[in-house]
DNA sequence: AGCACGCCGACT
DNA sequence: GTCGGCGTGCTC
């Protein structure tokens, strides 16, 4: 009788298949794609089929059977299943790992795939009532009563306290109820399109249903949320579903509320702030066809779909849809390769494109559609550089800074102020010594944190107390070098005590709901100044800001990394464009020490839109990417020793492979971090198929040549530190 | 990544 | 004399 085997994806890191034998009574359980648990080492581990049984051929090979089959049916359908095999390949990522990615929570541990009830929270008839009568001072409850009043919320993504959840509940305001499935109807009609977002709909829509890429470039304001909504609804409105990715967790409830006014209460959120349950019951409802739209974040796209029709990417030039650790993924190039496999129609949207979209819309690859004019019609801001040389400075804030900031404050309106910095100064310097505070673990300077009174590396988390004198003298006095968004925060609040200064940066992200508090305020115009890092240039809409500061932007313009100058320009003009939007024209005002620089000339002078166009003829002759492909292999180790010998070796590995180049290893940019000494190996191609040839035959060997030393490959890097 | 096996220092 | 350090080797 002959044996049958099949290959499992185990979430080991390794780069191999590994086979079982499959129990006769299991065979008919066993196709790919459903969940088995397996022998494995000493351990038993939850893997998923990704071969169909095949018959056994060697007879010296010493095979388990497997323990059991987890799943009925398949838990990753063909098309998920492919899209992971693609991935790991691409990636040169064990699929046992990204098979684990792709799994939320309980279902990567073997838990059963059962869809629960859903649960929604809604208003009572008193809860009416109550919201009408509640004094302003409840302004916890406030808010939340009147996020229901807006529509029934499902129980993972209305974010409130506990303790205001059961005093509500306990005055009986609010109600909880299970529902079967997304069913409530849409709220909200949709509003007249201009002219130029109808031509750009049309754009988007003609030709034929399915596959299709559009590069959707539109400034802010011009109103490319309209044309997602279009979009969405045409493919609701054909019975397929739709994913929806955002940058950052923050934006998910706010664009997911205003999907679902206009979609109806179908839309899910999918993202690492949710709960593992909470993830499950979502990612199950999409799979099975109840979830008609998911707003997520990067993992969202392995989120499973029963008829897939619209990806829409939006800010696809954010650096944060490529993963920074472990498998390095972006998921804006993995939704071009799902939209084309699937036969689903791509939208990636952004005011500022990154090069490789362009690129690809100037080669023909993507529809260019374009949205130039804001929707209320005013002119765009225009950035105004201000030379900082010379000038006299007050915490980093220039004269003609400070004093448009005086005439907007007195004006009552808002100002923005940014500064991609956080903490209060980057360095901590004795002035008797010349002492500076330093990491213990890395090649960095630890950053002053005033409120929290203590000094961090932003690198590796490390804190300590700040220190009353000079550790090395002893004698000197300690004062901070350079602004951070708390300095700058303070500045502000000694110039304008009667104002309300607030701060946005990742230290003040803790909890969700501040987040939304503050949002909230700066909308209602409690706010005079918001002093941020690049979370300002997200998305968040500010719809009464007159000024805009840019502190300083000088950084990307000596850094090392190829694409600083590429990034510069898109943050610029995402913060310059939150300026103005209501009616009025914005002023922003960017200060610098580099005035003539021609690049930051050209990206004031004559937009992003020329920047790119010269970046992207840099990049040409340079042979940089999108003109040609990247790998970087990353290698750490504690011992100083370590990293370059392994680096040396895997580089003879791949000298011999045609169609690469591969330059010589170097230390990192920051050489220590984390305790960990690091190099790193950076191997070009023309072609990306020669690319992926040379990394195919190489990395899976190079775990032999690994003594003590851990690596990474990392396929389209995002940077090269 | 786990989790074992294996050969050298400070403890009951 | 044992407990335990983490080097290295393996996982169908």
């Amino acid at each position: 009788m002959p044996e049958f085997l099949v290959t499992v994806a185990v979430p080991v890191p390794l780069y191999r298949g590994f086979d079982y034998l499959l129990p006769a009574a299991l065979t008919d359980g066993a196709r790919p794609g459903v969940r088995v648990r397996v022998p494995f080492g000493r351990r038993h581990l939850c893997g998923v089929i990704v071969r169909a049984p095949f018959e056994r051929s060697d007879p010296v090979q010493d095979y388990r059977p497997l323990d059991a089959i987890i799943d009925d049916e398949p838990l990753l359908g063909t098309e998920l299943l492919t899209l992971c095999e693609w991935a790991a390949e691409y990636y040169r990522h064990p699929l046992g790992e990204v098979v684990a990615a792709a799994l939320p929570g309980g279902l990567k541990h073997g838990d059963a795939a059962e869809r629960r009830r859903r649960e929604q929270w809604m208003l009572t008839a008193a809860g009416h009532d109550a919201l009408a009568a509640l004094p302003s001072r409840h302004r916890a409850q406030r808010s939340a009563l009147e996020a229901l009043a807006a529509g029934p919320r499902d129980s993972g993504e209305w974010n409130i306290p506990a303790a205001v959840r059961s005093r509500l509940l306990e005055r009986g305001w609010i109600e909880s109820r299970i529902v079967e499935a997304a069913s409530g109807a849409p709220l909200a009609g949709a509003p007249t399109l201009t002219a130029a977002q109808r031509t750009a709909l049309d754009a988007l829509e003609a030709g034929d249903d399915g596959f299709r890429v559009s590069l959707l470039e539109g400034v802010t304001g011009s109103g490319k949320t309209e044309l997602y909504l279009r979009r969405l609804e045409a493919t609701l409105a054909a019975g397929r579903q739709a994913l929806v990715l955002v940058p950052e967790i923050s934006l998910t409830p706010q664009l997911a509320q205003r999907l679902r006014e206009r979609l109806g209460d179908g839309v899910r959120s999918f993202h690492s702030g949710m709960t593992d349950t909470e993830r499950e019951q979502t990612w199950l409802a999409a799979r099975d066809g109840s979830a008609a739209v998911i707003v997520g974040t990067r993992s969202a796209i392995f989120v499973p779909f029963a008829r897939l029709g619209l990806i829409v990417v939006d800010e696809e030039h954010d650096p944060s849809y490529k993963q920074q650790d472990g498998f390095r993924y972006s998921a804006r190039d993995l939704a071009v390769v799902r939209a084309q496999r699937f036969g689903a129609e791509l939208i990636l949207g952004s005011a500022t494109p990154s090069l490789e979209s362009l690129y690809n819309a100037r080669a023909g690859r993507y529809r260019h559609v374009r949205l130039t004019q804001r929707v209320l019609s005013q002119a765009p801001p225009e950035i105004r550089l201000i030379d900082m040389r010379g000038q006299p400075l007050a915490h980093g804030l220039s004269a003609p800074l400070l004093q448009a900031l005086d005439r907007c404050i007195e004006a009552g309106d808002q100002a923005l102020l940014f500064i991609n910095r956080r903490g209060y100064a980057p360095i901590l310097l004795c002035h008797a010594c010349g002492w500076r505070a330093a990491c213990t673990h890395c090649d960095a300077r630890l950053t002053l944190h005033r409120g929290r009174q203590r000094l961090i590396c932003h690198h590796c988390g490390n804190q300590q107390p700040v220190p009353r004198s000079c550790p090395s003298c002893g004698a000197g006095e300690l004062m901070p070098l350079g602004h951070g968004t708390e300095r700058i925060e303070q500045a502000l609040a000694n110039r304008y005590p009667r104002q309300r200064i607030e701060r946005l940066d990742s230290d003040r992200l803790g909890r969700r709901h501040e987040l939304e508090r503050l949002l909230d305020d700066v909308r209602a115009r409690q706010v005079d100044v918001l002093v941020g890092t690049q979370i300002l240039a997200k998305g968040h809409d500010f719809p009464n800001l007159s000024l805009v500061g840019i502190v300083s932007a000088d950084q990307a313009l000596y850094g090392a990394d190829f694409r600083a100058i590429e990034r510069m320009g898109q943050l610029v003009t995402q913060v310059a464009g939150r300026a103005g939007r209501a009616g009025q024209r914005g002023e922003v005002l960017l200060q610098t020490h580099e005035p003539d620089h021609p690049l930051l000339k050209l990206l004031v002078e004559r937009g992003y839109d020329a920047l790119s166009e010269a970046l992207l003829a840099e990049r040409r002759d340079t042979q940089l990417p999108p003109y040609a492909y990247l790998a970087l292999l990353r290698a750490e180790a504690r011992e100083p020793a370590q990293p370059l010998p392994f680096l040396r070796a895997a580089r003879e590995l791949l000298l011999p492979m045609p169609g690469i180049q591969v330059m010589e290893p170097i230390p990192s940019g920051m050489e220590r971090r984390a305790g960990f000494i690091r190099a790193q190996l950076l191997i070009q191609a023309e072609r990306r198929s020669t690319l992926q040839r040379a990394l195919a035959a190489t990395v899976p060997r190079l775990a032999e040549l690994a003594r003590g030393v851990r690596w990474s490959i990392d396929v389209d890097p995002a940077d090269l530190f």
